[in-house]
DNA sequence: AGCCAGTCTGAAACTTGTTCTAGATTAGCG
DNA sequence: CGCTAATCTAGAACAAGTTTCAGACTGGCT
């Protein structure tokens, strides 16, 4: 835990950290406005007073930048969630619940949202390790909300379904093709594979 | 049924019949050889011999354009479905087989089955009616495959979910994040929720 | 202090999706 | 046939992601 999540990246000094925490913050805040298409790299580098060339060395793409946001929300999301546990009897309830605080987050920003996960999906194997972790991130945040020591292999299987559903209800619900009740019912439903569990 | 899907698409002359096959081709070989990224509107409007605006007055954007492509294989594969279909004792084991099969005919051309399917999910409200249709289509097929006459709620719920775990599962394989057993078991597992159903 | 390597800047160039325009072709119709 | 509206073509032009380059700046080292 102590070894933070950063295997290859040479320290930064503070001000390249600045710099970095400029830019994704300008990110936020112009797809915040206008969504995906909104994140112009030449406006970002403006907007966070750092040239292009630079950004580019930061962040090798757009769709590296907009992942690498999506994983600083999802760490975020994550420790709120451990600040205050979703309070379900069962697994199943927890997870659903932990899940839907999280697409609550996302509706509260939808074209932030928006942004954020059409990059993910657009990612191909060039952002490959980027989008491994944030895959890793949601991963750790469902079982968190199981609370089961070590999961079995089913129940493995189980997360990556609930996972995939995750992933696609909310990329249905942001192309305006699925309700929120319905990205609500699915959750509950792929959640059932959890079942009541082990006591 | 009779009604084909065409609802507001005027008859088009034999020629521009024609010509449509011939973009879509041109936009499949393309894919075939590199992927999302080799389909450039330049060249696809020169290997079908069409002039770029033709090419843009046909299919409104890129994505359009392979989301059509992507509407017209499903289509053969349910045809083939339909012509062959899983021969499972039970609702699960046909689906599954089902959309295993559709899996293998991705594993056949992966660099198609990328640009495919990669346009579809950065398919924004903009192509929303194309990405309906493919949903539906997607619909249609685990439908045939189960079998039952009309499905209860629950059961559209459980189609709901196995639909994004397909199409999860997908991206995941393409972006190389995902073994394509671990794609099987997904589904299978998602399968499981339709459960041994009534007799 | 002086020097080196790496980093940052500003600006131009290149690529590819998309739009626009002016003129040629075609289809349908009297 | 001759007319008209729609369609098609060739090519320029525009927009935004990405690359490149020369020169300025910084941090660490002796």
């Amino acid at each position: 835990m102590t070894a933070e999540a950063r295997p290859a990246t040479p320290p930064l000094t503070e001000r390249q950290e600045a710099r970095r925490r400029r830019i994704l913050e300008a990110t936020a805040e112009l797809a915040r406005r206008g969504g995906f298409e909104a994140v112009q790299m030449r406006e970002v580098a403006e907007a966070a007073e750092v040239a292009l060339g630079t950004l580019y060395r930061y962040f090798p793409s757009k769709v590296h930048l907009l992942v690498a946001t999506l994983q600083d929300r999802l760490q975020q999301l994550r420790a709120a969630l451990r600040a205050r546990p979703p309070a379900g009897d069962d697994p199943a309830a927890r997870v659903t619940e932990a899940l839907m605080r999280a697409f609550r987050s996302m509706r509260r920003e939808p074209q932030l949202a928006d942004a954020m996960v059409r990059a993910l999906t657009f990612a191909d194997r060039g952002a490959g390790p980027e989008a491994d972790a944030v895959s890793r991130l949601t991963t750790a945040i469902i079982l968190d909300a199981m609370g089961t020591g070590h999961p079995t292999p089913d129940q493995l299987c189980a997360v990556r379904v609930i996972e995939h559903t995750w992933h696609s209800a909310l990329i249905c619900w942001l192309s305006g093709r699925e309700s929120i009740a319905q990205v609500r019912t699915d959750i509950e439903t792929a959640c059932g594979l959890i079942g009541p569990a082990a006591p």
